[in-house]
DNA sequence: CGCGGTGTTGAGACCTGTCAAGACGTGTGG
DNA sequence: CCACACGTCTTGACAGGTCTCAACACCGCG
């Protein structure tokens, strides 16, 4: 069940059993949500964290007038609000994009764990860092990136984490997003989104079709966007 | 010394005197660093965090055309770096904006801190993702945000942060910054910088010369940024 | 006194947004 | 099985915000 999860943690660090048995002791129960909803809104008290099994979550601001910023995005295995632990509060929304399965994790049951296992509390300490860094990528993007650029980082950013918990195959993997939510990522306009995609297309960099995404020259990709992979933290640490 | 450090950190929770007096003892020594330097270059292996005494510091990554992007702004009583303890190596650089004072604290006090100071983990975990929450409220900035009211947000931003440490008094703060360095803060160049501040000007809410920064009419401004707080988690929290 | 960094201004180009219309696809109800 | 509705995708024309390039002013400092 939390096999993605714990795929996710072994990219980064070695868990040993007892670890393992503890994080598995986390979880409470499981949920399912259906797609585009507001799941865990702005300001709500919290007393648990979320577990994606299964499906895409994201990270979610927005303005008065209705304009929306996605500021990360979230596959299975990710916990996608491991910061609310220590925040109590979220400053953004947490919505579905497609229909998720989560697994819930009460907040005691972290302090607990901070307590008797400071190996594991830095391990998801970094864990909330690797967003930062995810989301500090993104800020690099919406900055200084064009747009054919912003969409190419985001479509390899999403092939390495999909790869490490077994989700992406022959450099494709399945991208619910419509476009207008690719553009609340990216900072576009759905138009300019439509645009900018048949470019990669006419370069015959990247497909993407019926909510699948393919890569068909990854260099190239990498190439358009001056992608670095090491802000991602995939190699184990030592210590 | 680091009394800003604990004026930061007490206006989000308590510190008890035993707190602290840990919090002092992770001090080793303090260095001098001169303006316009890169301290702290990505991916260098770390051993140490670095806690800002004095003057302006920023978060910073770049592409390969050498353009800059700013992903955080860092004043006294700052960890610049706190993230490094768990990530071991940074995915963008720090640099100084002004002369700075920091207080190097090596990692292997930070690590038998999380051995001994569960509570105090969670605080300096709390911090960081208060790092990764402003992050995210630049993030929606660059998004979706126009010229004037990134730049709006940021003075704002700014002005709470320094009144917390005791450096805005009557609205009006110093700006080191050259209009440069605020457009890579705001995905701008240097000319509609230009051009952004003298919006802010002619309307007769910002002043900035002479490398400091006056809010004529705050209200206004946090109009024009749609701006709200309650990302800097500035109140305290309940346990 | 001259120089380099910084701030300012203007003209024009370009990227992206806005508005609007139509195509396509899928599910629903008649 | 068809008709329709709705969300999504696509396309075109035009507008507008921001960038680029260039020149000049200002100022502190060596």
């Amino acid at each position: 069940m939390i096999e993605k999860h714990l795929l996710k943690l072994r990219a980064r660090d070695d868990v040993g059993d007892e670890e393992e048995k503890a994080i598995r002791g986390l979880v409470s129960h499981t949920v399912d949500i259906p797609a585009d909803e507001i799941f865990i809104r702005a300001g709500r008290e919290l007393s648990e964290s979320t577990l994606l099994l299964d499906g895409w979550m994201a990270r979610a601001k927005d303005l008065q007038s209705g304009q929306r910023q996605l500021a990360e995005l979230h596959v299975s295995g990710d916990f996608v609000d491991l910061h609310g632990f220590t925040l109590k509060r979220l400053d953004h929304d947490i919505l579905t994009l497609s229909k998720c399965r989560v697994a819930v994790v009460p907040h005691h049951r972290l302090k607990e764990l901070t307590g008797r296992f400071p190996q594991l509390t830095r391990l998801y300490w970094f864990m909330t860092n690797i967003d930062a860094a995810i989301q500090r990528e993104w800020t690099l993007s919406l900055g200084r990136r064009t747009a054919i650029s912003r969409m190419a980082q985001l479509f390899c950013e999403l092939r390495l984490r999909l790869q490490v918990i077994g989700l992406a195959h022959n450099n494709s993997y399945d991208f619910p997003l419509t476009q207008v939510e690719l553009g609340e990522c990216l900072g576009l306009t759905a138009v300019h989104v439509n645009r900018t995609l048949q470019q990669l297309r006419r370069k015959g960099v990247l497909e993407l079709q019926q909510r699948r995404v393919t890569i068909l020259d990854v260099d190239a990709l990498e190439r358009i966007a001056e992608f670095d992979n090491r802000y991602l933290y995939l190699e184990r640490r030592r210590h």
